[in-house]
DNA sequence: GTAGAACCTCAAGTACAGTCGAGGTCAAGG
DNA sequence: CCTTGACCTCGACTGTACTTGAGGTTCTAC
């Protein structure tokens, strides 16, 4: 068994999941959404070089940090073709998700904070609160957008 | 027009979508699956009572805090059919809330610092650092669960 | 009384991230 | 040789959260 061994050089699928955590359907699903290639035996079946785990590894972080297959996709294309990543190529591209994550922690900070305004104050009308209605845009009546820190509430929002 | 007045008591579809800041379609959507309620004129058409908009901000800000409609439904549910909804009630679950985004924000964090590990050791190699893989189930060859503690990452994913 | 905007229902379509099943092939052990 | 498990393709299906479109009605303003 020489050259497609897998096992020592060559994973095969179900391999490449048990190893991965990932299932057989996702890992042909990412491969037929060009997130990892692999290799074909004479046979025509699947063989991936172990570089293709720092991929699965990239692609289920990322999604933890909540980026979609699209965006993910966009960034392993960054990768060099030609030769297997190098550290410094993920540390690149991991970086860029970072600030995402940075940002993604700031944005739930800052609903957190809103939200516990909200609760605070017991009205929870975050339409009116600003939390939800950021720019405001209300109706003219009049009514609504009174904020709780004129006396007790008067928001007609029957209650 | 005295019962029915849309402005005065209850809103129409369009004005509750420009108040709420939520499409028409969504609206209806809503109402399909049991998250708001209307009346409706002679005519069919749907009345909103205004506390729908409280509904409505609870469902969006439920929806950034990354809570499923089902779970939303559930949570509102429990709030009382008879009467209209206190402060207290909307105080009670949205603390729960509270508690599932302070949840969200921790794994987050979590995440981030282990990404700052790997990113860090420059090895990336998250599936073998135990931020993919926490049970750390890895194949028996003896390679790729080498920590970059020992010397200079012997990790046989060719680099 | 009539134009046009806003509304109605119902069915179908969209995007995302896969899973499942049918029907068939490949590879390794006994 | 033959069985068995792992693999192959392709198409259809799942669930979530809506949107779009067709065909028709209601409301409001002039």
């Amino acid at each position: 068994m020489p050259s497609l061994d897998p096992g020592r050089n060559l994973l095969a699928i179900g391999q490449l999941a048990e190893r991965s955590g990932t299932s057989v359907s996702a890992l042909r699903f990412y491969e037929q959404n060009g997130l990892i290639a692999s290799e074909r035996t004479a046979g025509n079946q699947r063989r991936y070089r172990r570089d293709v785990l720092r991929r699965i590894a990239f692609i289920r972080t990322s999604q933890r940090v909540g980026i979609s297959l699209a965006e993910i996709r966009a960034a392993l294309e960054s990768l060099p073709d030609a030769r297997t990543p190098t550290r410094a190529d993920w540390v690149r591209i991991s970086a860029r998700w970072r600030r995402e994550l940075d940002a993604r922690i700031a944005d739930l900070q800052h609903l957190r904070s809103e939200l516990d305004g909200c609760i605070g104050c017991g009205c929870l009308s975050l339409a009116t609160c600003g939390l939800r209605n950021p720019g405001d845009v209300l109706g003219e009546t009049g009514r609504g957008a009174v904020r709780w820190d004129s006396a007790s509430h008067p928001d007609a929002d029957e209650e």
